[in-house]
DNA sequence: GTGCAATTTGCATAGATTTGCATTTAATAG
DNA sequence: CTATTAAATGCAAATCTATGCAAATTGCAC
């Protein structure tokens, strides 16, 4: 079996199933542990997976797709954006920047919409090329392959000359002390950015991602104007987040 | 056996099994491991497949042409960007914009070349994410839906601070007497512009855009420097396009 | 046919990759 | 803290690649 064989195989079976470990995947291709290990870290070089302590998990963006592929598959983006089209206002200027979150939210923004989005995210950027009436804006600069998006003094320079309405603000980790936070330094910095520039700032986020701690703190809870989750507002998992001032829908 | 029979063998094989190894394609061909071997090269040569350690690959893009019912025999994008990397220099900057050709090319670049390329066309960025050693930058601006780049006057003026070594224009039409010219008035700006800070200025075009003339025109014939056909230089074609000071790859 | 050049082919060799295993180091769970 | 599991490292065997070379084949002119 050739290697390019092999990773085409991994990058398959984590479209379907999200995760694999690495036992699993010696043992689907009858190669030793050690080459699966090899594939996995080039898949992940290459920017196509993400690897874990003893497997790997899909790329949001591959992920994403298989998961459009399968319809309704994953619910929780559905309920996610349901609720976050309410915060959007007609003629409204909108900013957002990367993360599976907020390019299923656009996908599925209303068609009659129309707003202007300010993105560093090129694949959001083709994806409301199916909203005639949705302008684009895109921030130019560096491009980081790793999470797709642009990223650097450029990007922060062009937000000089942006007043955004709201920010739509993927994010990798919510907890109630500890704030907002993401595994990317610059990437923070570029989100503080965002923020500064934009009148409110709304971060929808997946159950998973609450009260998880990530590397590079973005900002506090309370610097957060919503928050949406998948959950109802008074489930008691969020019970702790109401305690800031930040409204949880 | 001859050898045309074998290549075409070999691509049977690979648009039916979409990979081979060659210690199989020597023994199905009944000829030495060496033969096969450089059946493969050559047809990589070709832009037909993708050659990998110990066998080879379909080319996705051959696939794609072949579902869309265009037969294989004449890869003009392959034979094209063939030409056109040739003109790439390691460590240097490239400008390259919208199109299917630069498209095509920019996915053809040897992975070990350690280039910046700078671009207006998010689906290029995005392509170039499998090549680890190329920078990219992304132009920002207004996205443009219907041909999928960026474009107005924040792109000119991203533009400003960029000096290329090579500027890859996409074009839809050559002509020898009235020069180049595209569909879109905004997007002839802008290449004029990327002309400006570039030192120098090649097209790569598919046949089928010689000696048409669109809406509005780019430059003359006698402002680029290189033109790139799938045709040879000495094509009767192209006999027109001589009398210019373009050279002709 | 003969002679000659260009191409193609198979083989030998040297250099690279890939692979699986053993060992050491690091991370995680109980 | 310890036991367990995974990661990283080095290494050797196997496999694949690239290259040069000579033999075989082909094409072409005479």
């Amino acid at each position: 079996m050739l290697k390019e064989e092999r990773q085409q195989l991994i990058l398959e079976k984590l479209s379907t199933d999200k995760k694999v470990t690495l036992v699993e995947l010696g043992q689907l291709l009858k190669v030793s542990y050690d080459s699966v290990r090899r594939d996995v870290i080039e898949l992940e070089d290459r920017g196509l997976l993400k690897k874990v302590h003893g497997g790997a998990i899909a790329n949001s963006y591959l992920s994403m797709k298989a998961s459009r592929g399968l319809g309704i598959a994953n619910n929780e983006f559905g309920v996610i954006s349901k609720k976050a089209q309410k915060l959007i206002e007609n003629h409204s200027i909108i900013l957002m920047d990367g993360g599976t979150t907020n390019f299923y939210l656009a996908e599925q923004l209303p068609k009659n919409l129309e707003i202007t989005v300010v993105t560093n995210n090129p694949h959001l950027a083709t994806a409301l090329a199916e909203h005639p009436k949705i302008e684009v804006i895109l921030l130019g600069g560096s491009f980081y392959k790793r999470y797709q998006i642009t990223l650097g003094s450029k990007t922060m320079q062009d937000l000089e000359h942006i007043n955004a309405d709201l920010y739509f603000m993927g994010i990798n980790s919510v907890h109630p002390q500890k704030g907002l936070a993401i595994r990317q330094y610059e990437e923070s910095l570029l989100k503080r950015k965002m923020m500064s520039v934009s009148r409110k700032t709304v971060a929808c986020v997946i159950e998973e991602k609450l009260n998880r701690i990530e590397n590079y703190k973005v900002c506090d809870l309370n610097d957060l104007d919503y928050l949406v989750t998948s959950l109802h507002p008074t489930d008691k998992t969020l019970a702790q987040f109401h305690q800031s001032r930040v409204e949880i829908l």
